[in-house]
DNA sequence: CCTGTATGTACGGAGCACGAACATACCTTG
DNA sequence: CAAGGTATGTTCGTGCTCCGTACATACAGG
């Protein structure tokens, strides 16, 4: 029995857990993971690259990576030419496509979609399933998850990593617990994480799909090795997940990222949450929607991005001005994280993409108008590179970076 | 020479360092940190305590705690009384108040506070300096500061550690130069913490007066061993030190927490930055004047939040409604933290603090009422239990999470 | 006084990174 | 083509730190 008088604080979920302290059986453990972070932010490397970066010898990189190669995680690749001093070519190192891979998952009102993805990134087979948005039976939902899981893993390949599922909604991180999903009520409470575990025997995470689309940025996109960076999804709905000093951020039970409901216009158009004036009123589909049939603009009620922005550049009467009355409305909430926050990158993801070079730059220059110059950090607007995959991916990367114990 | 085909990229200062790996050699150092981080998250603790909670046994605690009894660090308290089961007291540990200290500096317009302080977070002794607020001869700034450092460092005191100044202002944390003070324009480019660090040959860390706030709170106020939570100064301005997973959030250069600048209110009063409707239009001192004196209450230019609290108490005609509008205006501000990052817990600082009770539960009602349930996060407000203290505190905690290699 | 319990310390053993030296492979130059 | 230079990757003995076990110490309770 331990001592109650003097016994250490009960857990809570709020309070920083302590790291346990290294032994030398751990440390090869710890070292094992930063080279893999090294290589997953830079790209492939050389032993000779890994031992400068990491500041080790390069005797100590060959014992950290040996065994990485003889199971099959990493691979060398093709030697690369020496420079013009000469010198043996380096054999870089990178992930193996044949080497463990990792099931992805996302979940929607309505569909799942699946893939199995490898450590490097590549997207290997998917796989979907439908079920009913409006079902109350939840174990069908379960089962469409399971059975578009069970299409991916065939006998002839290793069993996976772990199961990353993203969830277009609010989910309790810690429970892998559905908490509301706008779409599809019945699933709220639904603890799809458990669930799966049980049926696949892997480890499984469940998170916030824009949060989970960060993460697709942040292994395999143009967040990777950034210290600090936003990704917004933004179309029919508003979502933003934040890597902030390397890791992905959570709040307790994995709440944040909710930006739709923060408020821009305080005495504004009443929102569905009860409040008024959140973002969501005024830079959603809904929203522009409304504004199109006000102005009488084709196909008004189904108006999406892209058909605007064509619009808009055809010179068709009242969509340019709505355009920009558009992207000045996402401006707004973008500008509000960059002054809270400085991330410096946000990555688009979500219709808001089919705007086009005319709505990156006309965004890009708003929300540098309205942040006040601080030396060096001007913010910059991107559309996400790994276009629909981000979300697989993402998923993949929630995977990679809770079972190799890297970064969270 | 290195190959340049195969070069890492070029250092850039939104890319995320690399961390070394650890060497047998820098195990014993990482550890030192763990340990030191436990006794700031917990609190006095014996050996045992330390080796349940860090995971290690016994036997390593005592080498690891052992030299930092021996040179002055940590000192051994009175034997704790033993549990109704027996066994030997425990002997907890805690920084000695004898251990080398550090300089914590405030730096205002007008005039410099400073103070040194014991690793445990005492206040060993102060000094302050007046100067002209609206001078442009830096060199008068860089000696007062100076001055009061000097007043500080006797000869029978161990050299600091180091020093740590907040500046009421925009700062580059990068490099330590003054960005922008808006009531000192005289400061804009000073490079502070080079000049301090030349003149007083310690190390010196430079960073904003509300981050430095958030440090106080998270080394030796309510936000000791929190992963997340978020420090408020509300008064004459507003700004904003963000906890994120355990470290201060910093975006590139030190930007982020002008969260006076955000927009909540789209097409409201114009703000000084040439921009409408920013939190600081509807929630600082100025507002509440400009309402106050259209209601005509007593002392209406120079009205602040505890005589307001005080007329609203007493049932002063129209002094209850200001205040209740004053307090969903910071309501509003809160909840867009909130649904963004969601912190759970807001420390305030600042005259805000001179509303008393009446002020915070009203707030944090307010704000519970503006955030949709989140299950088991209810945002809590609360006002830092440091007081005047938080800010000099928060530059000693500055200075040890540099010095000391611990979570930053 | 003896037993039980808990804290703190001493000592041989094991794991891992380190440094130096070596094998390998390519470049340039005469 | 041979020699010298340069860079990569590997081998092997050394040293640091933590681990497990055992032991000394100190208090409670019967």
């Amino acid at each position: 029995m331990r001592s109650e008088s003097t016994r250490p604080a009960p857990p809570d979920p709020t309070r920083r857990p302590y790291s346990p302290l290294i032994s030398p059986n751990t440390v090869s453990q710890v070292n094992r993971a930063r080279v893999i972070q090294a290589l997953y932010d830079i790209g492939p490397l050389s032993r000779a690259d890994l031992a400068r970066l990491t500041e080790v010898s390069r005797a100590t990189i060959g014992t950290i990576v040996q065994p990485l190669i003889d199971n099959g995680m990493l691979a060398e690749g093709d030697p690369q030419p020496s420079s013009a001093a000469g010198g043996k070519p380096s054999r870089p190192l990178w992930f193996s496509p044949t080497s463990q891979p990792i099931a992805a998952v996302h979940l929607l009102p309505g569909h799942v979609e699946a893939a199995l993805v490898s450590a490097g990134g590549t997207i290997l087979s998917t796989a979907t399933r439908e079920y009913p948005a409006d079902t109350r039976d939840t174990g069908s939902v379960v089962d469409a998850v399971n059975d578009t899981l069970e299409d991916l893993f065939t006998p002839d390949r290793p069993t996976a990593l772990g199961v990353g599922i993203a969830v277009g909604g609010i989910v309790n991180t810690d429970t892998g617990t559905i908490v509301q999903v706008n779409l599809a009520p019945g699933l709220a409470g639904l603890p799809i994480g458990r669930l799966i575990a049980e049926r696949t025997r892997l480890p499984v995470y469940v998170d916030l799909h824009p949060r989970v689309q960060a993460l697709g940025d942040r292994w395999f996109g143009q967040g990777r090795g950034l210290s600090t960076f936003a990704s917004l999804y933004a179309g029919e709905a508003l979502g933003v997940g934040l890597v902030l000093g390397g890791s992905v951020h959570r709040g307790p039970g994995g709440a944040g990222g909710e930006i739709g409901h923060s408020i821009v216009q305080a005495d504004g158009l009443p929102c569905q949450c009860g409040q008024r004036g959140c973002w969501e009123t005024i830079a959603t589909h809904r929203w522009l929607r409304d504004q199109a049939v006000q102005l009488n603009l084709p196909s008004a009620r189904t108006l999406t991005v892209g058909p605007l922005a064509r619009l808009a550049a055809k010179g068709h009467p009242g969509a340019g001005e709505l355009f920009d009355r558009y992207v000045d409305n996402l401006a707004i909430g973008i500008t509000n994280i960059q002054q809270l926050l400085a991330p410096g990158l946000f990555i688009l993801h979500g219709d808001v993409v089919a705007g086009g070079e005319a709505l990156r730059g006309k965004l890009e220059q708003q929300v540098r108008r309205r942040t006040p110059a601080h030396p060096g950090s001007q913010p910059q607007i991107a559309f996400s590179a790994l276009h629909d995959d981000s979300t697989l991916l993402g998923a993949a990367g929630l995977v990679l970076s809770r079972s190799l114990q890297l970064t969270p």
